[in-house]
DNA sequence: CAGTTCTGATTGCATCTTGCAACTGGTTGT
DNA sequence: ACAACCAGTTGCAAGATGCAATCAGAACTG
């Protein structure tokens, strides 16, 4: 059923177009920014652990949409018979200079929280260096790529992780790791 | 002016929410492209020669939206007394990087059009340098900056625009100057 | 100076999308 | 057996979108 994928008749060839086309709604990007930088792979945590109250069935909508575009994939919980685990594809990992794009203008621009900023001040400073760092890792996560030797210490997530907690640890109730 | 920009209840704090709010849909970016790489500064002008078809209702309130945003901004002309001239403003020109790593994310992965994907292309090999040089050129265009002094020879858009008609000339007929 | 064209929109209406709350069928833990 | 948990689905109201027609004022055209 996910078979016609192309012959949906897009409005036009730009690839600006094209991307709105498949991202450009208000939820498609804040599910994969939890996968991402959340590492919520299960519907129930991208549902309940969404920091802006996204609807069941709207979330079901989108985890659809993104899977017919191979931005995500769906696979079963071999420890759970009922679990699903949803996982970046390559296509889906590469969003991310997008996401830091995004989230340096969103924090220059608009009235962001300090505490949920700092990521994307983080991600902003390191550069196109970090960038591929995080994506190396999110390979292994989602992809099961075999890690890269000699990379000792925290990932990139759990660094930025930290630096969000240490911000907002005096001043919100930090979700759950 | 457009005082009331913090009451409006915001689902979160985080940039890229943030963002989406203000950006996250089918039509917003797609106007703002046409203002930056198409150079269209009237309501006929989106309207008409807009790739994807947009509606007029919704090109007006797509762009009443992102007046109140600060994004773009609205003056009469003053040779017509009924034309009004958008521009962007500093808040707008300033996603052009987000521009350039869509336009990237979308030739890679996405069955754009050759022609349509060539301005993508050398912004993205261009790089932040280039970057830099088109938004000089979106400032004096938009927000009436003093040009800079020595930089001769054609703009960034008109490269990017030659570079489209080369490719276009033969398959399609060219879209107007 | 009448008629046509051009300007930036607005209106009505049908259809698609979104949001909320309740609910389903099956699984797991106690 | 029973409650809690899992990934969703369903029904319905509200809002957004798309299309075509229309509008009023300003500007060219003869």
């Amino acid at each position: 059923m996910a078979a016609d994928k192309e012959n949906s008749a897009h409005r036009s060839g730009c690839p600006i177009n094209l991307t709105l086309e498949v991202l450009g709604d208000k939820w498609s990007l804040i599910i994969v920014r939890d996968m991402m930088f959340g590492n919520r792979r299960h519907f129930r945590e991208l549902l309940s652990q969404n920091e802006e109250g996204i609807a069941s069935n709207i979330l079901a909508d989108r985890l659809r949409r993104l899977m017919a575009e191979g931005v995500i994939s769906k696979e079963d919980d071999p420890s759970h018979k009922q679990k699903a685990i949803y996982s970046l594809t390559e296509k889906g990992i590469e969003l991310l200079p997008v996401f830091a794009m995004i989230g340096a203008w969103g924090r220059k621009w608009l009235p962001a929280s300090e505490a949920l900023s700092v990521r994307a001040r983080l991600l902003e400073e390191g550069g196109p260096a970090l960038w591929d760092e995080f994506m190396e890792e999110l390979r292994v996560e989602h992809l099961g790529a075999p890690p890269h030797a000699g990379r000792p210490g925290p990932g990139v997530r759990a660094r930025l992780q930290a630096a969000f907690e240490a911000v907002a640890g005096g001043e919100e109730n930090a979700p759950a790791t």
